[in-house]
DNA sequence: GCCTTCAATACCTTCTGGGTATCGACAATG
DNA sequence: CATTGTCGATACCCAGAAGGTATTGAAGGC
């Protein structure tokens, strides 16, 4: 069976008249009684009687005329089902997310992404960073927001913002009135420090930093989330650094001041099985890009 | 979209190798590798993701195949439906007859009919013989079984079978031991004829032989069916001329003699709108021809 | 490290589908 | 009654697509 001639003879069928229906397939008419011609030949039987000049259509071909309408409309359907889910505008895309964007960079990218592609079934997977790496490489995740550095060949990875690191003080401290300090300033100050086990990445960031002032942090109190930390320091319990995040935080007790030697930003970035072409993670990177760029632009006037 | 190019990729999914695929199709692989190809691009999609050597399916070409074996199925569906239909193997089918052959040859093509398609629906209509015309002309009717002569330039006329006529008379008449007679010898035999009105046909035929013969028929009965007439000549109110329809009556009082004259045998036809080409009418009348032939042949035994 | 396997590519041939010109037949119309 | 217009069918030509053969390139198995 061929579809073109299903939708020739539709053509003839609905139309009544070979030239009218030849013009509304935008063919000459002679091909088109070919076609028609070559039909009823491969299929054996008489589709339109023929009485000179005139034609009308016998029952099979009435029955082929159904049938053709169907099939030609489920193809069409087929392929406008296929190319959405190809181009992901439809089906499941599951992403995974290391804790430590579930209130930054999250929101926005899921927001919009719904937004963009409502018919699309949106998995969010809380995961540790090991955790994601292994499940996009074995392919459960098809993408994740999580922090760099990783290293697997397997997977491509982009960086969506960059966050600087801050000063965190209690608005009862010294340098709680300046809009920027040195890091050598924490030397001897009480510390709060992000917990090796929960935020092994910020805790080793941050104790990198004190190392490269020159002085090693009296650390009185770990906490494994940003916020926790942020807490502290809001109670007075001591000083602490955090990424730009903590502006976004609503603390009274909380001063923050800009860092002088300005250490490299916590940067989190996005991350899939290189060789994915799929449509659902082309879009949603896509997206992402765009909600980070927009979330980025927000933060400066805070943040500088 | 083009099934050729769905049923190439079904193949390939199915098989799960190009080279394998492209064999159970018939067709070299570098062709099915570029149909798969065109496919693909056509819809802007990736159906099969390559990984060097080897591929794999993805979501979107797993949607497709779905679809397409769908299609494919509803396709080869259609087209068998509408061969049957155009071939005569299911449809319905409209058949009048003449009351005068309800008992005769109706019953063997029917049921002939029947067991060779048992798939098309049979509607009978027993309508006087002017009407058989008219419906046949105006399209209710698709096939009809009537006496000739008729005359209808619209109409195709085929004689089933021939019946010759025999003479009745009661086992009590003085001829009733012969086996041929002369019709000039019913000549003042008190005679039992059809009416006018039940059977015109048959009373023009009786009585035109009767004049050939140069004698009026002394009638004594009418009546308006052949086995009634026959009926009449068993109860020995007199003698009659009847087509060898009646050598299947039982009746112990009725003899059956050939006629020396040989009259023109009473044709039964079979008759449908020329141009009418559908299958269904082109199995019934084969079927018929069949049907009357082997009529025929059983029928010689007792009216030679 | 060599050989096999599998899909992709290059190149050629054939056949199918579409286009133009024209025919033949019927129908409407003056 | 002749003429003209309409409609489907036919004849012929051309372009493009589909299939075939030979070969390549890259992985994977021994």
């Amino acid at each position: 069976m061929d579809l073109r001639q299903l939708r020739y003879f539709c053509a003839v069928v609905r139309e009544g008249h070979f030239g009218r229906a030849a013009a509304s397939l935008g063919i000459a008419q002679p091909p088109l009684t070919r076609q028609i011609q070559n039909l009823e030949r491969r299929l054996g039987i008489e589709l339109l009687h023929r009485t000179q000049k005139k034609f009308e259509v016998t029952q099979a071909g009435l029955l082929l005329y159904e049938r053709a309408r169907r099939l030609l409309d489920g193809a069409d359907q087929a392929v406008d089902d296929v190319r959405r889910l190809g181009s992901g505008e439809t089906g499941r895309l599951t992403v995974g997310f290391a804790p430590s964007n579930a209130f930054t960079l999250l929101p926005p990218v899921v927001t919009r992404f719904r937004s963009a592609y409502p018919d699309v079934e949106l998995e969010l997977r809380q995961l540790t960073t090991s955790n994601l790496v292994t499940s996009l490489e074995s392919g459960s995740l098809d993408v994740a927001l999580l922090r760099p550095p990783l290293s697997s060949r397997s997977l491509q990875i982009v960086t969506l913002i960059r966050e600087p690191f801050l000063a965190l003080v209690p608005s009862t401290h010294r340098l709680a009135a300046r809009r920027a300090m040195q890091l050598r300033q924490f030397a001897g100050e009480p510390f709060v420090m992000y917990s090796r086990a929960g935020l092994p990445l910020l805790h080793a960031r941050v104790m990198d930093m004190c190392r490269r002032a020159h002085f090693s942090p009296r650390i009185v109190q770990y906490a494994d989330q940003i916020h926790t930390v942020a807490g502290f320091v809001d109670a007075g319990l001591g000083v602490a650094i955090a990424p730009s995040t903590v502006t976004r935080f609503n603390m009274p007790g909380l001063r923050i001041l800009q860092i002088a030697e300005t250490p490299v930003p916590l940067a989190m970035a996005m991350a899939w099985r290189t060789g994915t072409a799929t449509g659902l993670v082309r879009n949603f990177t896509r997206i992402a890009r765009e909600a980070a760029a927009a979330w980025q632009a927000a933060q400066p006037r805070e943040a500088a």
